[in-house]
DNA sequence: TTGTACGCGTTATCAA
DNA sequence: TTGATAACGCGTACAA
């Protein structure tokens, strides 16, 4: 008789002579059965062709081998993003190392996320989740408390959290454009920003505001956004509408900087001679528009690793520390320059200087081909 | 006594009074069970707040309710690429409706790809595929094909397939920036086309070479390159390096257009004065940047949604049959205008005509806040 | 090491 | 026609 579909763990302890116990340690190198035996055994089951049943084994162990991603953003906003792709392909090289699958959710309300958080618990499709995009006193941290679904949180939320999280800090980033301005010579530095509710958002403009202090001046005009194309350029004919406009705009991503270039051009302003930009994620495209985008250079990829590393470790129960990332560097190309009536600057601008222990690199030094 | 976790068939079947079977055919409205016990049985499951269990659903039926994508592009394209996040947005919609879950992989090798569908098979995670980014003899056709794994391609193989298509026509939309070019004026009318092994790129390197033809035209140089913005400004370097410069470009997407007005600008090169350029997607940022990229474009998420409603309804038995999508349309903007030395055209240029049936629209018609 | 119950819903068989 | 009973799918875990 010809067995039809796959070998069951039945099967192979027939064909080994012994019980179907036996078979489930030996597979899983557990104490409790002779070496002989599982020679045998390991043999039969390859002979077969044996491999575990996913389905048997999520439902004896009451796992499901899976961790879940519930993206929310606006439709239009989710192209155009190049984080959440590379954050992506991180985790799935940790994934796949360790046979684990990712369930994506997309959805565009809070409702649908709220929801997807809820389906994906509710039918136990996943183990765990990573946690973006973390807002103000973000209600998911409850939501998934209460569902006890484990979770790893990309960046440190401001309300208490049991969950671990991947710490990533965009500060630094920032203030290194705004020390490469000011020591360009800007005084006027303004500000494009995320919008507010989110944390990333918040903290790139807190930066942006500090280093601004720290350096003696005041911070120029701030305007959120909404990280999309139109809402750059909006804000930034906000920003050259203004009585006193400023000489270099800092703005939370690079998809914002470049609409703002192109607002400004229209607007018969060159970059960077009478306006200085700096975007923040470095997408490839900065490099390869004109001017070239000064721009702050981030690790998704690498995050949504060591994202998925805690999480799976959190579910496997050891583990549950925070994992700190590298911070994020700046990248310096052509949209900044000194302003139009350079105030004099401490040291001769136009060439920045280095520092030791920088987050400041060249675009040459990275091997950009721009 | 507290029942701890969820309840389950066994505990509806107890409080009702009937059978587990009995239960089942009434949860699942199958005949076989009289009206009363029917109501009290749904009763009894609503009051105890009963939810079937995914995994023991899964087990007896031997299906896994989710479906996947397996991504293969390098990295840096991925993020670049506004195509996946709104092609499974599209998806999303649809598989939310029917309470199913899809598994991503993203991979960055042929050999990962594979072993991504095989995990993906051997596993059971999911009962079928999306079939994307279609290549020469694709060879994941006979491999689906092996591993008994539905699927859905997107655009029609070139070789024989056993799988329905949603067929998405690229081709229109570049005949109509062919045709919209030819009656500014324009007669050497080069393009940027995607990597040869990909069939979307062969179909809009033949569009544009037929619509060239039909013109009366001899279709100008072709580059080939890769998607990215980087192998958009190599291949603009080389067009431009001709001694037979031509007067426009038609490029396979917005990303390698966007790096092609850089490398125009640099060189000195006015766009569209000297150089008129198109661009393939019409993703949000071509509105938005200096001059805005006249563009073709698609519905990623609605051609994800068509995708979804085929692969699941091929996974239950039903369906199979191929689904036309709305082919593609050029959205007319600021980069492309008449030649330098305008050759006498048919009609009046500067203001594109409009065509009857047409798949060309002006950006003010949609609303474009370029 | 073995035997067996368990997790959970589906479905074939059969008696009423 | 109605409904109960039991087998099934598959691996894990515990008592014997």
């Amino acid at each position: 008789m010809v067995r039809q579909g796959r070998p069951t763990i039945t099967d192979v302890a027939r064909a080994a002579g012994v019980s179907k116990g036996a078979v489930s340690f030996a597979l899983n190198g557990r104490p409790g059965v002779a070496e002989g035996t599982r020679q045998r055994i390991l043999a039969a089951a390859k002979a077969m062709g044996w491999t575990p049943s996913h389905r048997g084994r999520a439902l004896s162990t009451s796992r499901a081998f899976a961790v879940g991603l519930v993206l929310a953003r606006p439709p239009e906003l989710l192209g155009a993003d190049p984080f959440f792709p590379a954050f992506i392909a991180g985790v799935e090289r940790v994934l796949a190392e360790r046979n684990q699958a990712l369930v994506l959710q997309v959805v565009t309300s809070r409702r649908a996320e709220e929801d997807g958080y809820r389906r994906l618990a509710a039918d136990g499709r996943v183990d765990g989740v990573f946690l973006l995009d973390l807002r103000i006193a973000d209600p998911r941290i409850a939501l998934l408390e209460e569902l006890r679904l484990p979770a790893v949180t990309l960046g440190r939320p401001d309300v208490a959290s049991p969950f671990p999280a991947v710490l990533v800090d965009d500060r630094p980033g920032i203030t290194a454009a705004v020390r490469h301005l000011v020591e360009l010579g800007h005084r006027h530095v303004a500000h494009v920003a995320g919008p507010d509710h989110f944390l990333h958002g918040r903290a790139r403009r807190d930066a942006w505001e500090n280093a601004l202090r720290a350096a003696g001046l005041p911070p120029g005009p701030c305007v959120p956004a909404d990280f999309s194309a139109a809402g750059g350029a909006q804000a930034t004919h906000q920003l050259l509408d203004l009585a006193d406009v400023p000489t270099a705009i800092i703005y939370a991503n690079d998809l914002m900087a470049m609409a703002g270039m192109a607002v400004a051009r229209e607007r018969g302003l060159d970059v960077p001679g009478r306006l200085s930009l700096t975007g923040f994620d470095d997408t490839e495209l900065a490099a390869h528009i004109s001017p070239a985008l000064t721009s702050v250079r981030t690790d998704p990829s690498g995050w949504g690793g060591a994202a998925a590393r805690a999480l799976l470790d959190l579910i496997e129960g050891d583990g549950g520390a925070d994992v700190e990332m590298a911070p994020a560097q700046l990248v310096v190309r052509a949209s900044t320059a000194p302003p139009p009536t350079p105030h004099q600057s401490p040291r001769p601008a136009g060439r920045p200087s280095r520092r030791p222990g920088r987050s400041i690199v060249t675009a040459a030094e990275i091997g950009d081909p721009s």
